[in-house]
DNA sequence: GTCTCCCAATTCAA
DNA sequence: CTTGAATTGGGAGA
């Protein structure tokens, strides 16, 4: 008899550990906001929030930055769209107090972020980052720095919250890899406790 | 001001 | 075919 379809996590995995660590390590948790939510939220941010187009020379050009970025500290009384009520939201979740969200938006598959771990300066010890995805699935990986430098990879849906500990981001890099192919857009919002400045 | 680190796209090798 | 290393240069932070 095959298992029957409505078992609890069977198809719709619950939280998933990527790897572990002292601090609770990478952790995947789908289903944190109704999918309903998450795609009026991700209109209302893509809408609203004051993106910016970056560039970056490389050798001898300049190319743009592959994806449209905004950053918000969560204490600005003027956070646009519904980002105050997400923050809420996040910050009830996980229990951290949470002061300043980045933001990605990720337009196609062509769109992408490269390897690498949140600098020292943009997180606190002891507090995890959390990511959440809005719209369109995209594949993260999370590689170990070092030998024999184990990579994972995790398919982000919608209304999901990574969690990764302050202590993965010295060990593991992240990165959103570019993808062929029709992919719809995705938008993430990076919640971290960031010094005072 | 000075130093260090990082991250973009393309090319090339295994 | 796929994956990873190497490459340059400007900006951000310490």
């Amino acid at each position: 008899m095959p298992a029957p379809a409505f078992q609890p996590g069977f198809f719709a995995s619950g939280p998933q550990v990527l790897f572990e660590d002292a601090e609770g390590g990478v952790r995947y948790l789908p289903e944190v906001v109704p999918f309903a939510l998450a795609a009026r939220w991700f209109e209302a941010v893509r809408d609203h929030a004051d993106w910016k187009a970056m560039r970056r020379p490389m050798y001898d050009r300049v190319v743009d930055v592959p994806r449209l970025v905004a950053a918000y500290r969560l204490e600005d009384p003027a956070l646009p769209g519904p980002l105050a009520d997400i923050a809420g939201h996040v910050r009830d979740a996980l229990g951290e107090p949470f002061n300043a969200v980045g933001l990605n938006w990720y337009r196609d598959g062509r769109d992408s972020v490269a390897p690498h771990g949140d600098k020292p300066h943009m997180i606190t010890p002891g507090h995890p980052i959390a990511v959440l995805s809005l719209g369109a699935e995209r594949r993260m990986v999370v590689r170990a720095k070092q030998p024999p430098r184990r990579s994972v990879a995790i398919d982000l849906a919608p209304g999901s919250l990574l969690v990764m500990s302050h202590a993965s981001q010295a060990t593991h890099e992240h990165g959103i890899p570019k993808v062929r192919g029709p992919v719809g857009q995705r938008i993430s919002l990076a919640f971290r406790v960031r010094p005072p400045r």
